[in-house]
DNA sequence: CTTTATAACTTTGATAAACAAAGTACTTTC
DNA sequence: GAAAGTACTTTGTTTATCAAAGTTATAAAG
């Protein structure tokens, strides 16, 4: 019987970065804010789980300008994207274990 | 769109107690050391994740001797059970968000 | 009967992770 | 010019994780 979650990735075990790999997944590119208030997370919270997953190279920023306003948005990387894939083909298999 | 992670349990966010809530509900009842050993664990480490089981009642102990040596065996409680299948069912939503 | 071994922990101590709150720098709106 | 917004960084506390060593109890070996 092998339990098999070698694919595991670290970085996707905190609950909140699962969240906001899921968002920008689904999403394309989500900013600072918007994320902010979906995941309710204070400011630095937020950010040092983003710093997180852009050390791994899993995330990227896209600086601009809307107006006046700056404006952060995040994207998630190919890098990041097949990560992702990879620990929800390792949970997936845990819960097909289950089911049988 | 909804992230629905609500469901998600923080008992099981370590990877070491998701194999072995999955290892525990998939048979029934296993001992300390084959534990020990499929987990490649160190005794104090495996100790303390089922003591965090235990805590949160989703884990029962039965002690007893085979022969004359003492045998400890975990299970998992319907408590536990319920929480494991609410937590998979989390991550399932997950996936299936990814999928659409 | 003493050393050695096994089982199942508990304790210790060190490192890392998580988080809120406050601080920063710059801009903009009132 | 005061207040508020954006996107952080810093600080400090609390919690988590883990290996290694210590503990207690029994048992087998020499």
């Amino acid at each position: 019987m092998k339990i098999s979650l070698d694919q595991f990735d670290k970085a996707f075990e905190n609950r909140i970065r699962l969240q906001i790999m899921s968002v920008l997944v689904a999403n394309e590119s989500y900013d600072f804010n918007s994320l902010k208030e979906l995941l309710d997370l204070t400011d630095g919270n937020l950010a040092s789980h983003l710093k997180a997953l852009e050390k791994e190279e899993y995330m990227q920023v896209q600086k601009s300008f809307i107006g006046r306003k700056p404006n952060t948005r995040y994207l998630v990387t190919e890098k990041g994207r097949a990560a992702f894939k990879r620990h929800l083909q390792a949970l997936e298999n845990l819960i097909k274990q289950q089911k049988k």
